[in-house]
DNA sequence: TTAAATTAAATTGTGCACAAGGTAATCGTG
DNA sequence: CACGATTACCTTGTGCACAATTTAATTTAA
């Protein structure tokens, strides 16, 4: 008996390789799946996922830098760059640079841009009963995730000096 | 006193509308920061993230049909196609059209494909450890962000027929 | 006061993610 | 059998993500 239950008994720690053990398969495909809940009413907006975020940015303060965006939203220029010049060319925000130090470029909200965040003023709630979830339940998972996400950005940046 | 605090008090519901006060970018900022500590492990691999999902699939079961791993990684055609392909192009695995059903692509790996396992083998623990988290914590958020996936699966299987 | 180093942003190339549309094979009904 | 519907997959086009490289402006230091 128990003479080859499974393929690969004999190459250890790869019973932890499966995905549905994977907490990371868990993670990617949940915010996916809440990216996917975001499309039908971030479009009556005109808008994607991360153009959103980069709005909900310059509704709380405008008039910033790109390297602001970069380090609030962690993501890089070769990101930002054609996705804020997209909200540009929708008419949302202007590009300016600096006339101090010619390097950065300012982003600053239209009265088009501004305007929006009453329209989307109702996108937290209907997000919520959405996903089914209490309120507090979205606030506790979102402290976890936030605590994660932290812990590995400082496992990255620690690690960065390796390339060095 | 209290004149005009913040520049948007006039709005109802734009109190929520900031970005730390968002689970969903909780969930996207850390979903790309765990993306980005599997990159440099993947790498040793030749895989990138989401072909190290599909690796998984097959390493559990082989010889499996397109339509098998668009249900168990919830992905489509338009992103698994291509994926599949660099995969069959860097010797990992074999598409053959079914004899019986010619609309269907089976999916086997070949011995290099299989073989990668064993490299693969230390992964999952390599991450447990950079990540900074217990088992339990990482085995608590999986739970949790699969329920949440789930709840937001089956709200957009339900709100899909809205448009027939 | 240049030359080297640093910084801010843009560009290029690869690989997802997914909507929309297309094609060929198969199934279901009459 | 015919033929409309469905299924399984593919293709095209848009928009991220990010590594690597580049450009231009500024800072620093010799």
């Amino acid at each position: 008996m128990s003479e080859h239950k499974f393929s690969d008994q004999s190459i250890p720690g790869a019973d932890l390789l499966t995905l549905d053990r994977q907490m990371c398969f868990a993670l990617y495909s949940a915010s996916l799946a809440m990216t996917k809940l975001y499309k039908p009413l971030l479009s009556e907006l005109g808008l994607t996922y991360p153009q959103y975020l980069v709005m909900l940015v310059l509704w709380e303060k405008d008039d910033i830098r790109v390297s602001t965006l970069k380090e609030r939203l962690f993501l890089d220029y070769g990101t930002l760059t054609p996705l804020i010049k997209r909200l540009e060319k929708h008419g949302l925000l202007v590009r300016q640079r600096s006339p101090e130090d010619e390097r950065q470029v300012f982003v600053r909200l239209t009265e088009k841009g501004r305007s929006l965040q009453q329209a989307a003023a109702g996108i937290p709630q209907r997000v919520a009963s959405a996903s089914g979830c209490s309120l507090a339940e979205l606030e506790g998972l979102k402290t976890e995730l936030c605590a994660l996400r932290n812990r590995l950005h400082s496992h990255l940046d620690s690690h960065l000096a390796e390339s060095a």
